[in-house]
RNA sequence: GGCCCGUUGGUCAAGGGGUUAAGACGCAUCCCUUUCACGGAUGAAUCACGAGUUCGAUUCUCGUACGGGCUACCA
């Protein structure tokens, strides 16, 4: 098993937003892959055809070409092990689950959804309020344990709707070693007659995940813990149809919790963070969900931040690089308890990742910001050096905006109320004379600037401080941005005095 | 209710028998900076609780509590 090739799988369904969850998982069956020389695959679980949502799957292939993680063999990847997508699958399914049942691990059933339901009702009591489809409840339903040969072959014959269930069997433990959790052990007879296959002639995930897994040839599964219930109904599966010694190594994640449990979309509109990777449109209510992307987070920051979020590699670094990711993972180090996701820290990671990468990088897309706010740049030397200089001030993309976008347009509107508590005709003639100065200067940079305005200030027994507030008031409108001579330089000698003038006017 | 998983500062977490119990985010104060940031410094934890094992438990075992997940012809 350990000198076959690595190949690990994600296998979404396409009925909506990529959360962080699934990203999450996605980055490590990526990470895991990479670092072990192996295959990435990703395979589309779409087998529920009630719950298919037009462009969810073209949408998670987006997500991870933003994200920069893309599979190996998929859909419109290619690869030998296909089709892809378990709809496409459909034929396959039906023949293990005849198998199982020929071998006696499974059953028809031939219950009507109001059976079900009237079972459900009649069985619930204070005790037991989620009664299952299980050895006790399936002695009275109608299914291929309870009724004569004769019957269940008329009723398969005249193609009455049915299902496929497994029969659990009684008093077995099933366990198996979780790479993260290590032995995980079950009682069967608690385990309730999972559905393997649908009466549409689906079959369930459970089913699915083994058989495609089988003749996919995974070598190791990540999947969230939620699925870590339901796993002893997957490795009897194995055990029944390709033996335990085929079966990949299980890894359940840890969850990613939001403020209070589970993440759900709901706790990101709530409290005003993204939890989809991508802006995702619900193409039947045309309602919105923000995404990381689309508010401004960095591909790079974004991943580093899953990563370690119950992840770390043992010493005190942080700031991960996807090839760093790749070279340093390993399951040993993921840790099993859940992590609430903290929005805050997920900004500082972004804070590092703009700090870290030049400006360049991500000049496009705030270039696109600026335009969207009405600022056409045309200078894209300016722009970049313009981001350099205030990016240590951004925490997301669209911070570069409030940061960046004087240099490019003169301010709406100036905080004169900032200046004007302390103005005086002193002032008013220092600038003046700062007017004049800066006419003449030959020389257009910050520091002869600043030596200049600093020889005047000394000269007219005015404080420095007294009158670099005032001066950036007039350059950038507000009390904030970088050194206010480098603005000066930057904004050139034109657009810096007539800041100043236009300013002067209104005190 | 049952089953399963988990539990180190507000959050992410290192450490896995003897430590001053790392570090990061956030918060507070200070330094730097005559703006805002960056950077630097400082401050804050009886390691959920109770037993047991041990010379010694945050670390091992068992209980309890709490948190979370699952309990569909959804994944």
């Amino acid at each position: 098993m350990s000198d076959k090739k690595v190949r690990v799988r994600f296998a979404p369904s396409p009925t909506g937003g990529l959360h962080l969850g699934g990203v999450r998982t996605v980055l490590y069956n990526y990470l895991f892959a990479k670092h072990n020389n192996g295959v990435f695959i990703l395979r589309i679980e779409d087998t529920d055809q009630s719950r298919f949502v037009p462009g969810a799957e073209a949408y998670i292939f987006d997500c991870l070409k933003w994200a920069g993680l893309e599979p190996d063999e998929s859909v419109i990847h290619g690869g030998n092990y296909g089709p892809y997508r378990q709809s496409e699958r459909k034929a396959q399914y039906r023949q293990y689950a005849e198998k199982l049942i020929a071998d006696g691990y499974a059953y028809y059933a031939f219950d009507s959804p109001e059976e079900l339901e009237k079972m459900r009702i009649d069985c619930k009591t204070d005790q037991n309020p989620s009664p299952q489809y299980d050895r006790f409840t399936r002695s009275k339903m109608r299914n291929s344990l309870t009724l004569s040969f004769e019957e269940v072959s008329k009723l398969l014959s005249t193609d009455t709707p049915h299902v496929i269930r497994i029969k659990m069997p009684e008093n077995e433990v099933v366990s198996f070693t979780d790479m993260i959790r290590g032995e995980v052990s079950f009682d069967t007879s608690l385990v309730d007659d999972k559905v393997l296959m649908k009466a549409d002639g689906m079959p369930t995930y459970h089913l699915a995940v083994v058989v495609d897994d089988y003749l996919m040839q995974i070598t190791h599964a990540f999947r969230g813990e939620e699925w870590l219930p339901s796993s002893p109904v997957h490795i009897l599966l194995w055990k029944y149809l390709f033996g335990l010694n085929a079966m990949p190594q299980w890894a359940h994640l840890p969850l990613i919790l939001g403020p209070n449990g589970k993440l759900s979309k709901r706790d990101g509109a709530k409290y005003g963070f993204p939890v989809f990777a991508m802006n995702w449109t619900d193409p039947k209510t045309g309602e919105l969900t923000e995404g990381f992307k689309e508010k401004g987070f960095l591909k790079e920051a974004f991943i580093n931040l899953l990563a370690v979020l119950g992840w770390n590699d043992g010493t005190e670094q942080e700031i991960f690089a996807k090839e760093q990711l790749i070279e340093k993972f390993s399951i040993e180090r993921i840790h099993s308890g859940g992590a609430r996701f903290d929005y805050e820290k997920a900004k500082w990671f972004n804070h590092e990742w703009i700090k870290k990468l030049p400006a360049t990088d991500y000049m496009p897309e705030v270039k696109q910001l600026f335009e969207q706010k009405g600022i056409v740049i045309t200078d894209e030397n300016k722009l970049s050096k313009v981001l350099e200089l205030v990016k240590e001030r951004c925490h997301l993309l669209p911070d570069f905006v409030q940061q960046a976008s004087f240099f490019f347009s003169r301010p709406d509107s100036f905080d004169t109320d900032a200046i004007k508590p302390k103005w005086n005709e002193a002032k008013r003639l220092f600038f003046a004379e700062i007017v004049r100065n800066f006419e003449l200067t030959g020389l257009w940079n910050a520091p002869e600037l600043e030596h200049n305005f600093k020889e005047i200030a000394a000269a007219n027994q005015i404080k420095p401080g007294e009158v670099l507030l005032p001066l950036r008031i007039m350059l950038v409108g507000g009390k904030f941005g970088p050194h206010v001579f480098d603005i000066a330089q930057i904004l050139g000698k034109e657009e810096t005095i007539a800041r100043i003038k236009l300013v002067l006017s209104l005190l």
